[in-house]
RNA sequence: GCCCGCGUAGCUCAGUUGGAUAGAGCAUCGGAUUUCUACUCCGAGGGUCAGGGGUUCGAAUCCUCUCGCGGGCACCA
């Protein structure tokens, strides 16, 4: 258990035992101060239950006090500020947690298996191109938060909504039978609005070898859904192949068109109906840039202002076809009924205006049952000799997933979409993500894992015989670690279960990185005191039994980095190169 | 016009969901170090948390108004 929660329990046992036991205790918390000298663990138990006690918070902190100092895992106890109740921690406790993350290694923290089902929806590019920049961060994280939630006991899945349904897939076909053409050696041109990447060159071609020059005498009719089938499972090879470079997989691709050929659209809207959710009405023209062809209609609506939407929203367009969003409410609502009561969706900045009406959505198919959490990334700025990086979609020229990698590699790529929280935006420097000092973070936090590595390889031949894949560390006598930076890195990587189920609770896989840069610069800061000074070196002359406890604390090191690096998707280095 | 997000040190950003004297890296300044165990180390200065008002024992955090930046705003995907 998490030494927090473990110590909120032992304050809510303490004033159970005062005769309170009665008192809403949820808003006491146990927490890590911000200063260092207010103890390990500070509590506001005091300051919440002065009121329905009547009395004054620090008269009732001194009665709360003088129990806790009597209990074993309690060194000291001191009332400070208005009320707060800074407790020292028992050397015993901090030893025996200790000696369990050395037992349990890198299962340390870890919860057990919780069984709930949650779905994390992420990348879900459309499958006209390559995975390109705009889509990398939403990828990283999607994969990474997904690892997190495993790694916190949910049952996850992870899902690709491919909007395959749309025009764009036709335009699509048309741009890849241009290519076709091409090859066949006609001159063409690529109109605007065709999509002119030279990624369906080799499409182009492959055509050919399929179908030879037999498309030529068809109609568009006949062809467009011949070349359409063939391009989307080229697009679907490369699009793979691409989240491939970055270990992303998927555990499915959602078809749009399939819920559109299978009547789950009529089926959703039939039972939104049948609930009262649709009616036939006009909605009020937007405000400001009104588009070219706006006429104010009357059209079928989803009632989503019921379910906490700022507007209502159309189901079906003027052609009579379903909209995006009824193709949405039928995703979703198919999501709920494979029994994902949690659902996350990751999305790109650009879709801020559409989280309102996803949640709207959900809380309606599901009437309240199931909750999804939208999380939107930022963009990102690509920099390159500090000039920024522009790109234009028409003209085709975006960075591609693929150009990043060749340039910096996975690992750079994972770490830095995944040092900024979602909300904000990140600077992604190509001339900086590869160096190798202090600057570059994930040199940094790799470094400390592959200093472990080295330490261990050095004790082989200090310590005779030693091998720290073998060697049993709970035998070891942990008490030996008593230097204060000692001590400090041993809170540091204790504090690991909290950081790592904070980020899961909040969907927020950006604080593993950052605990991870502070737990690595603990690390270094150590040993370069062994530098200065030789008694804090990880191996001490004639002192084995010293060298093994401290071994233990890196090999401890070791295994909190190669969990959180996981979690990241990050490789864990044994070695620099 | 409306909705969402953001605004924290010169720069880039964290901030344990309401806690005590707001942190880190870079940059700046001042020292140490010359290869010692692996890609330097230690320290200092630097703040109206965009601004006003409110909620309470206590606010960067919650509410409200204002300003600035970004994104979005019938039917497109």
């Amino acid at each position: 258990m998490d030494i927090f929660v473990h110590f909120k329990s032992v304050i809510v046992e303490v004033i159970a035992q005062m005769g309170h036991g009665e008192l809403d205790m949820s808003r006491i918390n146990a927490e890590p101060p911000r200063d260092k000298t207010h103890g390990d663990i500070a509590t506001n138990a005091a300051m919440i239950l002065c009121k329905p006690l009547a009395m004054k918070p620090r008269d009732l902190a001194q009665n709360i006090a003088e129990l806790l100092q009597a209990h074993a895992d309690v060194s000291s106890v001191e009332v400070a500020g208005p009320g707060f109740i800074n407790i020292n921690v028992a050397p015993s406790f901090w030893a025996s947690r200790f000696a369990s993350l050395v037992a349990q290694k890198t299962d340390f923290g870890k919860p057990e298996k919780n069984n709930i089902k949650l779905m994390v929806e992420f990348t879900s590019a459309n499958p006209t191109g390559p995975i390109h920049i705009g889509h990398v961060r939403g990828t990283v994280f999607g994969d990474s938060l997904a690892n997190l939630l495993d790694w916190a006991g949910y049952d996850v899945f992870r899902e690709y909504y491919v909007n395959d349904a749309g025009s764009q897939i036709i335009t699509l076909a048309r741009s890849a039978y241009l290519r076709y053409c091409e090859v066949l050696g006609d001159e063409i041109n690529i109109p605007e609005g065709f999509y002119p990447g030279d990624y369906l060159v080799p499409v182009g071609e492959a055509l050919v070898e399929q179908y030879g020059d037999k498309l030529k005498q068809m109609d568009e009719s006949q062809y467009i859904p011949l070349v359409r089938e063939f391009v989307m499972a080229a697009m679907f090879e490369m699009i793979k192949s691409d989240l491939l470079l970055l270990d992303v997989k998927f555990d499915n691709f959602f078809s749009e068109r399939e819920l559109h050929a299978n009547g789950a659209i009529e089926q959703t809207l039939g039972d939104m109906r049948a609930r009262g959710l649709v009616y036939q009405g006009t909605l009020p023209a937007p405000k400001g840039q009104l588009p070219d062809d706006y006429e104010e209609r009357e059209q079928t609506l989803f009632k989503a202002t019921d379910w906490g939407d700022d507007i209502d929203r159309a189901l079906i367009k003027s052609d009579g076809s379903f909209t995006y969003f009824a193709a949405d409410l039928a995703y979703h609502r198919d999501k709920y009924l494979r029994g994902y009561k949690q659902q996350i969706d990751v999305l790109g900045a650009d879709h801020g205006g559409y989280v309102k009406r996803l949640k709207a959505a959900v809380r309606a198919v599901s009437n309240n049952d199931a909750e999804l959490d939208v999380k939107i990334c930022q963009i990102v700025k690509l920099l390159k000799n500090d000039e920024v990086q522009t790109m234009s979609k028409r003209a085709g020229n975006f960075v591609t997933l693929k150009d990043l990698y060749n340039e910096v590699g996975k690992d750079p790529i994972r770490f830095m979409m995944l040092y900024r929280k979602n909300e904000a935006p990140i600077d992604f420097d190509f001339d900086k993500v590869t160096d190798k000092s202090r600057e570059n973070p994930v040199f940094y936090v790799q470094y400390a894992h592959a200093r472990t590595y080295s330490i261990m390889r050095q004790a082989k031949v200090a310590l005779d015989g030693f091998d720290a894949e073998q060697f049993d560390f709970t035998e070891t006598d942990l008490t030996l670690l008593t230097d204060e930076s000692e001590i400090n890195l041993i809170k540091s990587l204790l504090n690991w279960p909290k950081v790592a189920l904070t980020a899961a609770e909040f969907h927020e896989p950006h604080r593993i990185s950052f605990y991870l840069f502070d737990l690595a610069a603990n690390f270094h800061g150590l040993w370069n005191k062994g530098k200065e000074m030789p008694q804090l070196r990880f191996i001490v002359d004639d002192n084995d039994a010293l060298s093994y406890a401290r071994l233990a604390m890196v090999q401890a090191v070791a295994d909190v980095i190669k969990v959180g690096l996981g979690i990241l998707g990050v490789n864990a280095p044994q070695q620099m190169k």
